[in-house]
DNA sequence: CTAGGGTTAG
C-alpha cells in the first residue's frame, strides 16, 4: 500500500499532524501484516490512545477481519467518545458479530457516554427480531432522537426486516414522520416489497415526489422476489437510468424463473459487469448443473482481472454443494488459496459444506480442523456432514466437543445430530438429544425435528412409536413425515400393521413421486400388483407436472445428470445393455433381487 | 441511513 510507504522509521514521525495525513487513508490498506507494522510504529510514538488515530485503526483492522486488534485498540483509548463507540459497533456489525455490537452499545451506556444520531444506524444493522428493534426504538425516544430523519430511516429499515408485524410498525412510523426524504421512501418501498406487499409498495413508489434509481431498484427487486419477472422487465425497460444493480436484479429474476438464456442475454448486454452479476450468472449455471458453462465463466471472470469476493465464493460454493459439482468447487477453493483471500469463517463453512455434499468427507474434515475460529454454523455443518456419511458416533463426539468449547447448539445443530443418530441407528441416543434439546437448551422442536424423530424411530424399527409421534406432535404431518413413515414401513415390511394410518397420511402428499415410489414398493412387497400398477401409473401421469429426483456424476470435465428410465444420453442403449449384463452377472453369483428394496 | 449475489436443516 502506497500510503504506508513513507512511514519507515519513527524518525519520520515528529508530529501527530503528519500521522493524521497518513492515517486518513488507512482504511484502504487490506493487508493485516502491513497494518500490524503501522500499529507498531504508532505504539512507539504512544499515539494509540488518541481518539482520532485509534478510530481510524479500528476501522482499518475491522475491514480485514482483525477484530481482536480492533477491540484491543478500542480498549486503550483513554476517554472514548460516542464516535469511538460507533466505530467499534460498526466494526462488529461488519464482521457479523451482532452480540458483540450490542455489548459495545451496553458498555457505552454503562460508562455514561451519550449516543449520537450515528449510533443507531450502525446498531440497528446488527439486529434482527421485532423485540430488539422495538427496544431500540424506545431507547431512541428516551434519548430524544425521534425527530432525526437519519435515525427514523434506520428504524424503518430495521422494522421492515422483521416480518409482517415489523412492516406494520414501519408503516406507522413512516406515516407519523413530519419530514420524509427520498431515503425514507426507499426504505419503506423496499420493506413493503420484501414483505410481498407489492401493491402498497407500488402506490408509494408512484406517489414519490422524486425517484432516483434506488427507488426503481427497490421495486424491481420486489417484483423479482415475488416471481413476477415479466412485470419487472417492463419496469426495467421503462427506467430512465439503469445501473449495475438494476441489471443484476433482472439477471437474478430470469435465473430464478429458470430462464438461463434470457439471464445470459441480459448479462452479456450489461455495460459494466460487476462481481454480483458474475456471481448470479455463475451460480445460476452451477445450480442448473451446467458445469462447463459455469467453469468457463468463472475462468473468464478471473481473466478479466476480477477477484471473487466473499459473497461470490459463498454463493458459488453453495450452488456446487447443491448440484454436487466438486470440480468447480475445487476450482473456487484454489482461487481462495491463490488470492490469499484469508479464509473467513463463512468462506470456510461454505467450503466444508461443499465438500460434505460432494462426498469428500476427508477434505471437509481437514478444512474444519484447520479453522482458527469457528461459529455454530461450522459445528452444525460438520456434525451433519459426519452423520450424512454414516459416522454417527463421530458426530456425537463432535457435538460434545462443541458444547465443551462453549458453543450453544441451536435448532439446526439439533437437526444435524438427530439425523446423524438416525442414520447410525443410535435410537436411544437420539431420543435423549430430543429431550436435552428442550430441557437443557430451550430449543423448541419444529416440524423438522419431529421429522428427524419419526425417521429415527421408524428406521430403528419402532414403528408404533413413530406413528404415535406423527399423530401427537403439535403440527400437521407434511410430506417429509409421510416419507419417513413410508420408508420405515418399507424397511420393516410392516405393511398391514400400518396401512390404515398410512392411507390417512398419504392423502396429504400424493404429488411427491418419491413417496409414491415407496408406496409402490410396499405394495410390491405384499404382492399387491394391482396397487403397484396404480401407483406407477399415478407417478407417470405426474412426471409431466413435477420433475422427479435426479442423480448426477462428474467424470473428468463432464457433468452428467440422470433420472429414472432416462434415455437422453446418446449411448443410452449401450448403457442399459451394460446394466442388464451386470444384473445377469449378479444373479449368477447368487444375488436375489427383491421387489421391495 | 436507502437498492443487487451469500454458509448450517430431507
Amino acid at each position: 500500500m502506497q500510503v504506508l510507504a513513507p512511514i519507515r522509521s519513527p524518525r519520520w514521525i515528529s508530529t501527530r499532524r503528519i500521522f493524521e495525513q497518513k492515517i486518513s487513508d488507512l482504511h484502504k490498506c487490506t493487508d493485516p501484516s502491513q497494518l500490524k507494522q503501522v500499529l507498531a510504529v504508532i505504539y512507539k510514538s504512544n499515539l494509540h490512545t488518541d481518539i482520532f488515530i485509534a478510530t481510524k485503526l479500528i476501522s482499518a483492522f475491522s475491514l480485514c477481519r482483525q477484530m481482536r486488534s480492533a477491540v484491543t485498540i478500542h480498549n486503550q483509548i483513554r476517554q472514548p467518545d460516542a464516535q469511538a463507540y460507533n466505530v467499534l459497533i460498526r466494526a462488529h456489525v461488519r464482521n457479523s458479530q451482532p452480540s458483540q455490537a450490542f455489548a459495545a452499545f451496553s458498555q457505552m451506556q454503562s460508562y455514561g457516554v451519550r449516543p449520537n444520531v450515528f449510533t443507531y444506524p450502525f446498531l440497528l444493522k446488527a439486529f434482527s427480531g421485532l423485540e430488539i428493534v422495538a427496544a431500540t426504538h424506545a431507547h431512541v425516544e428516551k434519548f430524544g432522537f425521534v425527530e432525526d430523519i437519519l435515525v427514523l430511516n434506520s428504524l424503518i429499515e430495521a422494522y421492515s426486516k422483521c416480518g409482517l408485524m415489523g412492516v406494520c410498525a414501519a408503516k406507522k412510523l413512516f406515516s407519523l414522520m413530519v419530514q420524509r426524504d427520498h431515503v425514507s421512501y426507499n426504505c419503506m418501498i423496499s420493506g413493503l416489497a420484501k414483505a410481498g406487499q407489492l401493491t402498497e409498495a407500488r402506490e408509494l413508489f408512484d406517489e414519490m415526489p422524486e425517484r432516483d434509481t434506488v427507488s426503481w431498484n427497490a421495486i424491481l427487486d420486489g417484483y423479482v422476489k415475488s416471481g413476477e419477472v415479466t412485470v419487472a422487465f417492463q419496469l426495467f425497460q421503462s427506467m430512465p437510468l439503469r445501473d449495475s444493480v438494476s441489471w443484476s436484479t433482472m439477471v437474478l429474476g430470469y435465473r430464478k424463473a429458470g430462464n438461463m438464456e434470457m439471464a445470459r442475454n441480459l448479462f452479456d448486454e450489461m455495460p459494466v459487469k460487476n462481481m454480483v452479476a458474475w456471481t448470479i450468472i455463475i451460480s445460476g449455471y452451477a445450480e442448473k448443473g451446467l458445469l462447463k458453462e459455469a467453469m468457463r465463466l468463472y475462468n473468464e471472470m478471473e481473466e478479466a482481472g476480477l477477484k471473487p469476493d466473499e459473497g461470490t465464493i459463498i454463493s458459488i460454493l453453495g450452488a456446487c454443494a447443491d448440484s454436487g459439482m466438486v470440480g468447480l468447487g475445487r476450482r473456487v477453493h484454489d482461487s481462495v488459496k491463490r488470492n490469499r483471500f484469508s479464509f473467513s469463517i463463512r468462506v470456510s463453512n461454505a467450503l466444508v459444506n461443499m465438500y460434505v455434499k460432494c462426498g469428500c468427507l476427508d477434505e471437509a474434515l481437514s478444512i474444519f480442523h484447520g479453522m482458527k475460529e469457528r461459529n455454530s454454523v461450522s459445528w452444525s455443518t460438520m456434525i451433519h456432514g459426519l452423520g450424512l456419511h454414516g459416522y454417527g458416533e463421530k458426530a456425537v463426539q463432535l457435538f460434545s466437543r462443541m458444547t465443551r468449547e462453549g458453543f450453544a447448539p441451536n435448532k439446526v445443530t439439533f437437526l444435524g445430530i438427530l439425523s446423524a443418530c438416525s442414520h447410525a441407528g443410535l435410537v436411544d441416543e437420539g431420543i435423549r438429544y430430543f429431550y436435552r434439546m428442550q430441557r437443557d437448551y430451550g430449543v423448541i422442536p419444529e416440524i423438522e425435528h419431529y421429522g428427524c424423530m419419526v425417521d429415527l424411530l421408524g428406521r430403528g424399527g419402532r414403528l408404533m412409536e413413530a406413528f404415535g409421534l406423527a399423530h401427537n406432535m403439535p403440527f400437521e404431518p407434511n410430506d417429509k413425515i409421510c416419507g419417513a413413515l413410508l420408508a420405515a414401513c418399507r424397511k420393516h415390511y410392516a405393511v398391514t400393521r400400518a396401512e390404515d394410518e398410512l392411507k390417512q397420511l398419504v392423502q396429504l402428499d400424493l404429488k411427491n413421486t418419491g413417496n409414491l415410489s415407496m408406496l409402490s414398493d410396499i405394495y410390491a412387497a405384499t404382492g399387491d400388483w394391482t396397487s403397484v400398477a396404480g401407483a406407477r401409473l399415478c407417478m407417470k401421469n405426474m412426471s409431466s407436472e413435477k420433475p422427479s429426483g435426479a442423480s448426477s456424476i462428474e467424470l473428468g470435465d463432464e457433468y452428467y445428470e440422470f433420472t429414472m428410465m432416462d434415455r437422453s444420453h446418446p449411448k443410452s442403449d449401450m448403457i442399459y445393455q451394460m446394466i442388464d449384463q451386470l444384473g445377469e452377472h449378479l444373479r449368477k453369483i447368487g444375488y436375489v433381487h427383491t421387489a421391495s428394496c
